[in-house]
RNA sequence: GAGCCCGUAGCUCAGCUAGGUAGAGCAGCGGCCUUUUAAGCCGUUGGUCGCAGGUUCGAUUCCUGCCGGGCUCACCA
């Protein structure tokens, strides 16, 4: 760092200014290495970072980078001449630079631009990780890879520059997203926002964050979902909405969980709980194919397949299949005994959903591997959703479940005012039991029932696990490009460079 | 929250389980090199071995605590 410092010096001192305003370039490198056969032997302007460096006496091979991808670039002394040589000199991996020369191919066969002029557009002061590889057989070995975790989601922007297929993960997230956003467009919903400041919070179990409000003298809460506002709209008279929503829940991290997190809910109007399967194993088959072209994909060496339709698969068909038990008509009692042969730990608070729902994810949820909807959930697992129309005991609910996760979770919507009520009762009831995440009743959402909400059904779907599904990525983290951490102890300022003038 | 593991140069790591104040590759710096590509060759700088205690004549190395991280488990999406 110090000896950047001092190249800076001397380029300020030679009359450059090392941080000038704009470059005006004609390609990326990506569209030159494209067009190669028209570019041939034509001139170019081509800007990006300083990745690796060759020099040879009087002249230099770098391949610098930019958004898209890398070029190589050779820079002969008596082609920039020595003004131009001695900036060179000066130069880092990792600084910035445009470059204006022609295209052609080196004896060994490589696109390269002969540099005519360049101009330094950024000076780099803190050395960038070295990556180096090869290419063999078409395959990328990369030598002193930059790989230690912490350092990698802490100081992203390095991970960014250095390891290019990060930067292809969060290229497909954005791509997921607005793909998304266009299939729901295009059937005419409506995209809206609601609070993340929230007075009540509600739309799932989770225990939340918490924040004053200084003017109100109040406490907010950080949204755990959305879903009570946008069924406000559709009582409103909106017929479809939908939100991408950060949502907050006050919870531990793991591979799977990040404080905040993205999550789409949708409402329809006048649809059910069948409906929203097809259409929730059309958006995701076309999200997939929309942004990788296929809808076979790879997880962690699973090969799935997202084609639709995908299997239904009521709950307690399912902990029949994988348990041989069937719990379907089984009281608490019972279900504690069948946890017990299960080896399953219960603990003592725990109503019949909880245990069910602890039982299904231990013996049947990592099985499910190719995508499958899990449908008809007990009535106390899920307080918002509709009652089944066949069993009074199950409420129309699907949770979408790809290699072993649920993605999503999706019912027909209680609109009955006097239902929902009787069901916050018996949460606010499990609250006083001592359960953190059971849903407190929020009178104004029962206001807005109590005027009339058509038949809906809702939807939710992770989107940072859709993420790694479709990008391969084993954690959360490497889908979020700010994944939350314990604050570092301090970032070192580096000062101590800068005493009295230069040389 | 619990268990296991990790924290040594800018990066990736070795040395530590036979305790005697540190080593490699890459990067950097100097030199040679005008089609190289993990460029090469010669030379060279660089580390209070995460922090704080303890044991010891002496600790990067052993012990304890703390800080940060990873993985697994528990809870949740």
């Amino acid at each position: 760092m110090l000896q950047r410092r001092e190249k800076l010096k001397k380029l300020r001192a030679m009359g450059i200014n090392p941080y000038p305003y704009k470059f005006d370039r004609t390609h990326t490198t990506a569209e030159v290495l494209q067009n190669y056969t028209a570019l041939e032997n034509q001139t170019v302007r081509v800007a990006g970072r300083i990745m690796s460096r060759r020099h040879m006496g009087k002249a230099a091979f770098m391949h610098i980078q930019d958004m898209h991808g890398k070029i190589q670039i050779y820079l002969k002394k008596d082609v920039v001449g020595d003004r131009l040589f001695e900036v060179y000199r000066l130069l880092d991996i990792g600084d910035i630079i445009g470059v204006e020369g022609q295209v052609f191919k080196t004896r060994t066969g490589e696109i390269t631009i002969q540099v005519q002029s360049f101009e330094l557009l950024c000076k780099s002061l803190r050395p960038l990780p070295i990556v180096k590889e090869k290419i063999v057989d078409g395959k990328r070995i990369v030598y002193d890879p930059f790989s230690d975790k912490e350092l990698r989601y802490r100081q992203r922007y390095v991970d960014l520059i250095v390891n290019p297929e990060v930067r292809q993960v969060f290229i497909k997230r954005s791509r997921i997203i607005a793909t998304m956003r266009q299939f729901l467009d295009s059937r005419g919903y409506l995209e809206v926002e609601t609070p993340i400041l929230q007075p009540i919070y509600g739309g799932a179990s989770a225990r939340p964050f918490v924040t004053y409000h200084n003017a109100l003298g109040m406490k907010f809460y950080l949204r755990i979902a959305n879903e009570l506002y946008l069924k406000r709209l559709i009582v409103g008279g909106f017929e479809g909405v939908y939100e991408f929503a950060k949502d907050f829940r006050n919870e531990g991290m793991d591979r799977f969980h990040n404080p905040e997190f993205t999550q789409m809910e949708l409402y329809v109007a006048y649809r059910d709980y069948h409906w929203m399967m097809q259409f929730t194993e059309e958006l995701i088959s076309s999200v997939a194919r929309e942004v990788l072209g296929t809808t076979r994909i790879t997880f962690q060496g699973q090969e799935i397949d997202l084609t639709p339709p995908w299997r239904r698969l009521p709950l307690f068909e399912a902990i029949k299949e994988y348990t041989g038990m069937d719990l379907s008509e089984a009281d608490e009692p019972q279900l504690r005994e069948a946890a017990e042969r299960l080896h399953v730990t219960v603990e003592d608070g725990w109503g019949a959903g909880k245990i069910i729902d602890e039982i299904f994810s231990e013996f049947v949820e990592p099985n499910l591997i190719q995508p499958t909807f899990i449908i008809d959930y007990p009535l106390e697992m899920s307080p918002l959703a509709k009652r089944h129309r066949e069993n009074p005991r199950l409420v129309e609910r699907f949770e979408p479940i790809i290699a072993g996760k649920e993605i999503g979770n999706a019912f027909s919507e209680l609109n009955d005012p006097l239902d929902q009520r009787e069901r916050f009762e018996q949460q606010m009831r499990l609250r006083e039991l001592g359960d953190e995440e059971a849903q407190v009743l929020d009178e104004d959402f029962l206001r807005a029932l109590e005027y009339g909400m058509p038949p809906t059904a809702g939807l939710g779907i992770g989107i940072d696990r859709l993420t790694m599904l479709l990008t391969d990525q084993p954690s959360i983290r490497d889908v979020l490009l700010f994944p939350a951490m314990r604050p570092e102890k301090e970032v070192a300022p580096e000062n101590e460079t800068e005493n009295g003038d230069g040389e």
